[in-house]
Parts: C-alpha cells; sequence; structure tokens
DNA sequence: AGATTGATCCAT
DNA sequence: TGGATCAATCTG
C-alpha cells in the first residue's frame, strides 16, 4: 500500500526557527511543475533569527521585501539576489516575529545542488513564488519521508555571507549534513547540465 | 532622481 | 579576486 505524503504544516514551522532549520535537514523539498514533480533532500540550510539578527533582512525594519517574514509561518520568501539569483527562504515562528529558514543545499537524485542560487535554478523558484503556501502541497512544499539522522551526522557552522553582522555573523546557524562534504567535492568537478539542472536562457538583446 | 548594496555564482 | 546584473533600499 502506497504510504501517505506527509507535507510539513503550519504548526511545524511555527515553532523556534534554529529547531526548525535543524529538523528540515534531511527532509524533501518537492516542486510540483509542467505536470511534474522534482524532489530532493534537504541538505543545508540557514536559520534567520527575529529582528535583533542583524544578518536577517528584516533586522532594518519592515519594508516591502521584508514585510513577508513578519506575517505567518509556512509561508514562502523569496528574493532576488545579486542581480541574478533567487534565494528560497520559508518564515518561522509567530506572526510579527519575523524569521526564515534559507534553503541552501539539496541533493536530487544523488546529484548535489550546492547553494542557494543553484538550487532555485534546478528548481525553477522566482519570485512567482514569494508570499506562496508552502503547507498546501500546491507547486512547492517540503515532505517528511521518513528520513532520521543518526549521531553526528549534522553539522553546525557560521553562516555564509554575513561577515557584516558583526557578533551575530558568529553564530553556528548553518546546519549541513556532515556526509555531503565528499560529495560536494565530487560534484564541483562535474561539468554543469547535469540532470535537473536548468540552464539560464540566453540574454535578449533588442 | 541618483547612488549604493547584496543570505551568489562563475571564470580567472 | 573581480565581474555580472538589478530590485530594493538609502540618500539628498
Amino acid at each position: 500500500m502506497k504510504s501517505k505524503r506527509k507535507i510539513l504544516s503550519r504548526t511545524y514551522f511555527n515553532r523556534p526557527t534554529v529547531a526548525v532549520a535543524r529538523s528540515l535537514i534531511g527532509k524533501y523539498l518537492v516542486r510540483a511543475i509542467d505536470g511534474r514533480e522534482i524532489s530532493g533532500k534537504i541538505v543545508e540550510v540557514e536559520a534567520y533569527v527575529g529582528p535583533k539578527d542583524k544578518a536577517c533582512h528584516a533586522s532594518k525594519g519592515r519594508t516591502q521585501r521584508t514585510d513577508v517574514l513578519f506575517g505567518q509561518a509556512g509561508i514562502a520568501y523569496v528574493y532576488l539576489i545579486y542581480g541574478m539569483y533567487h534565494c528560497l527562504n520559508v518564515v518561522t515562528e509567530q506572526e510579527e516575529f519575523p524569521s526564515a529558514v534559507l534553503i541552501r543545499a539539496i541533493e536530487i537524485d544523488g546529484e548535489l545542488i550546492d547553494g542557494p542560487g543553484r538550487l532555485c535554478r534546478a528548481l525553477k523558484i522566482d519570485r512567482g513564488l514569494n508570499r506562496a503556501d508552502l503547507t498546501e502541497g500546491e507547486s512547492l512544499w517540503f515532505e517528511d519521508r521518513g528520513v532520521v539522522l543518526k549521531r553526528g551526522e549534522l553539522g553546525s557552522h557560521a553562516r555564509i555571507g554575513v561577515d557584516y553582522a558583526g557578533a551575530w555573523a558568529k553564530k553556528l546557524w548553518r546546519f549541513r549534513l556532515r556526509s555531503v562534504s565528499a560529495s560536494a567535492r565530487a560534484s564541483r568537478t562535474k561539468k554543469q547540465g547535469g540532470a535537473g539542472f536548468i540552464q539560464r536562457p540566453p540574454a535578449i538583446s533588442d
């Protein structure tokens, strides 16, 4: 008998952000697009925790961009970074406490998609999914497929690209499966264009 | 209105 | 190490 999908709920995400982040390692991210599903095991995430966390976008206040972080848990926060890449987050905790988990890396059919920009390219995630509800199993959601981490499998590290955040940059709020380190090196030497890898369309010149 | 910036990636 | 590339944000 076919086992039922366990889609992660609003209740799941409405918890302390670091706990959600740690717990998301080993869960699956599922993207439904073009009549099919692409899914990958989450192997790296980062927690961004509230208005005082200088690395969290919401630390600069509630703006057009960060407004979604102040909303309910389980909603997508997708933004454009460096003019060319997208980053996927899922909002956590109670409303008015702006926080989220950044999804940094997944494994699709054993292939490591390492980096938030590459991940969004592979799953065709862009700002059209900003504010999407990730708890309804519509176009993007999270699933528990029963993966249980062994002792010592979860590594904690400083977050990437947030040196400007002073003491907050030292928080060990990046979590990664230790076992992916080796395959990360292998994958990096691979030429690009592998399965599930969406090429950027050619630039349009007038 | 103009200037600056960035939770990245890739080539050198 | 530096360039790509642009929306949001900041500054005057």
